[in-house]
RNA sequence: GGGGACGUAGUUCAGCUUGGUUAGAACGUCGGCCUGUCACGCCGAAGGUCGCGAGUUCGAUCCUCGUCGUCCCCGCCA
């Protein structure tokens, strides 16, 4: 019969002396001093050290002596005070040990490809293959648990904020806009799919319609895009949906979510209220719709003082309504040349042409390129003024298209602060707020939804929508933790006719419309109240809250870049039967591996 | 779709620049010894398709090309 666990082990180090308990989990390590033989007990609260001495059993000493490593084990002994000159102040349980006096072994195990205890980490490639011996290892379980924690907390904070968590199917129907859809065929229409959901948008909107007035959901959304190191094919979102309300207060809500999460999860006071910032500042001053505002070096635009400088492309590019616009890299003109051209490197990967290298000389004195030289000292002094630049620094200038300019300085920006390691252990949270409502896409000659086509425009910008669609901001907010996004949302439209003019813009015509989104748009016209949503990256938040910057690491089994699991080999190959049954055919056998064991 | 890095013992890595006889180290594993270890120690041993394929060469872990896999970035994705 199966010896029952008393107490776990980090447990056993909190009882006193003389105590009869049963412990169970994994031999870490065994150290087999001849006579006495000690045990590393592991389970997930932690390590206890099990004693073997031949002088009170020696027939379990022999056996002790034997335990292989990840060995599954049941000991029951005493708990006893460790000798003065054997306590071991690094371990938790360091005070005690268990002299054992009975053992069952469970199953033994074979020799670990990976190592399981301190020093160096092996390749993620086999920590993957090996994934439950590699979340046997304390720093993967306490993610784990940080993330049910988290999940709790959430759970817990909406309900008590009336909050509703209502499930929404996985098999829904395919709609265009946005990422592409995992497709899964269907066995009694043929030929047809359903579609695993990019999220739950237009459901949890029509819960609004529903009247559920507060909806939340710790739900699974899918993407079939490519993989980023913070970006699965497959992620959790916590999503809430919420009617009659301002914007202000789900600001208020999240804000007061966030403060209770790393409070109760990780022990961080959050100040509220966070900063806001409109998308066109975050652009302009930080280069990016996700500015980690940890650290300064903002990004100035000196287009009005190059102007008429004399240097050819830098007037051309005023004259094409492009910008100028410059970085202080401080003490940066002691860089080398090859550093320097790395830097540029990363302004020419986000599309820049170039990015000219400036030196700042004391007295007021630019040296280096074209700007050393044609532009007149008075120029000089100014931009230095205007950038708030010192002698030593290094400027960094980048010239053309306001976008590509702004995304080659942020990326630029981001690489100065990892290189003089100026990000910082706080937690800046950040509201972006006034997004623009469409992105112009020059290869379809249209435009796309920056969020999502339910987004609401902003009530004084809702005439551009037919003037000029690119002016037009949304009502659409990203919350932003340290450069992170790590949540997104918006005011919806809650009227038809709203939606219809949205459609119009996105070259969705009615009969389109009608097709993809008859069911919706039926919903709306059935009484909508206004309503706002958002939704978090649960995976992103607890990397954050984890400090890990690999998304891989809090997801218990994810997958690899390629989108494969590399313990279940997740993607396989399926029979021609099984093809048979959804009405699908083979295109090509190139790979198929399925009648390997035939 | 494009760019970059990596792939050598079970594991983490060195060796490759400048091709040459037997490819090393540490940890782990196995055997022996050891009564207070906790990175236990000491003695000994086993362990390699140098990712795979082709090419250059008298000779390739090393050079070239291709291919597969993993990671990072751009595009893509919110």
């Amino acid at each position: 019969m199966l010896l029952e666990r008393t107490h776990y082990c980090a447990q056993v180090g909190t009882l006193a002396a003389g105590e009869q308990v049963i412990v169970a989990g994994w031999v870490r390590k065994r150290r087999d001093l001849g006579h006495l033989v000690f045990v590393d007990l592991y389970d997930r609260t932690g390590i206890l050290q099990v004693v073997f001495d031949p002088e009170r059993t020696p027939d379990l000493h022999r056996v002790g002596g034997d335990l292989g490593r990840e060995s599954v084990i049941t000991v029951s002994g005493t708990v006893s005070e460790r000798p003065v000159d054997a306590l071991n102040p690094s371990m938790a349980t360091g005070q005690v040990e268990l002299i054992a006096d009975r053992l069952t072994v469970h199953s033994t195990s074979k020799v670990p490809p990976i190592h399981l205890t301190g020093g160096s980490e092996a390749n993620e490639e086999l920590r993957l293959k090996y994934r439950y011996l590699d979340l046997r290892r304390p720093e993967m379980f306490r993610i784990i648990d940080l993330r049910h924690r988290t999940s709790q907390l959430t759970r817990s904070f909406y309900s008590s904020e009336g909050f509703i968590e209502v499930t929404t199917p996985y098999l829904m129907r395919s709609t265009p806009e946005g990422a592409r859809d995992f497709l899964v065929p269907s066995r009694l229409h043929k030929g047809m799919c359903y579609a695993l959901p990019q999220s739950p948008q237009m459901l949890k909107q029509i819960l609004m319609i529903s009247g559920v007035d507060r909806y939340f959901q710790i739900v699974k959304c899918f993407r079939d895009e490519d993989s980023r190191a913070d970006r699965q094919p497959e992620f959790s979102q916590i999503d809430v949906e919420m009617s009659f309300t301002r914007m202000d207060t789900l600001f208020d809500i999240h804000e007061r979510l966030m403060q209770t999460i790393f409070k109760e999860a990780i022990g961080v006071d959050i100040p509220r209220p966070f900063q806001r910032m409109t998308w066109k500042t975050a652009m302009e001053r930080y280069g990016s719709d996700k500015p980690d505002l940890r650290f300064g070096l903002e990004i100035r635009d000196i287009t009005r003082l190059m102007i008429g400088s004399g240097i050819g492309f830098i007037d051309s590019t005023a004259a094409e309504g492009g910008v100028v616009r410059a970085l202080v890299y401080p003490g940066g003109s002691i860089l080398s040349r090859k550093q320097v051209s790395e830097l540029e490197q990363v302004a020419k990967t986000r599309g820049a042409a170039g990015m000219i290298a400036v030196k700042v000389e004391s007295g007021n004195e630019l040296s280096g390129g074209a700007i050393g030289k044609m532009l007149s000292s008075d120029r000089k002094q100014e931009v230095i003024a205007s950038l708030g630049a010192n002698a030593g620094d290094l400027l960094c200038i980048v010239a053309g298209n306001a976008m590509i300019v702004a995304n080659s300085l942020g990326a630029i920006r981001l690489e100065i602060a990892r290189r003089e390691k100026m990000m910082t252990e706080e937690f800046r949270f950040l509201w972006v707020t006034e997004f623009p409502l469409l992105e112009y896409n020059e290869e379809d000659g249209r435009f796309y939804a920056m969020h999502h086509p339910f987004t609401s425009p902003m009530d004084e910008d809702i005439d551009w929508l037919d003037k000029e669609p690119g002016r037009c901001r949304a009502k659409a907010y990203d919350l932003v933790l340290n450069g992170i996004e790590i949540g997104g949302g918006s005011v919806r439209i809650h009227r038809a006719d709203v939606q219809t003019r949205m459609f119009d813009v996105l070259g969705i015509n009615a009969c389109k419309a009608e097709e993809q989104f008859g069911f919706f748009l039926e919903a709306l016209r059935y009484g909508t109240p206004p309503h706002c949503g958002i939704a978090f990256g649960l995976d992103r938040l607890v990397m954050t809250l984890a400090g890990t910057d690999n998304l891989r690491d809090v997801i218990a089994f994810p997958k690899t870049l390629q989108a494969v699991c590399m313990m279940t080999q997740a993607p396989s190959s399926v029979t021609n039967d099984q093809l048979n049954i959804v009405g699908l055919q083979k295109k090509s056998d190139k790979n198929d591996k399925t009648d390997d064991c035939a």
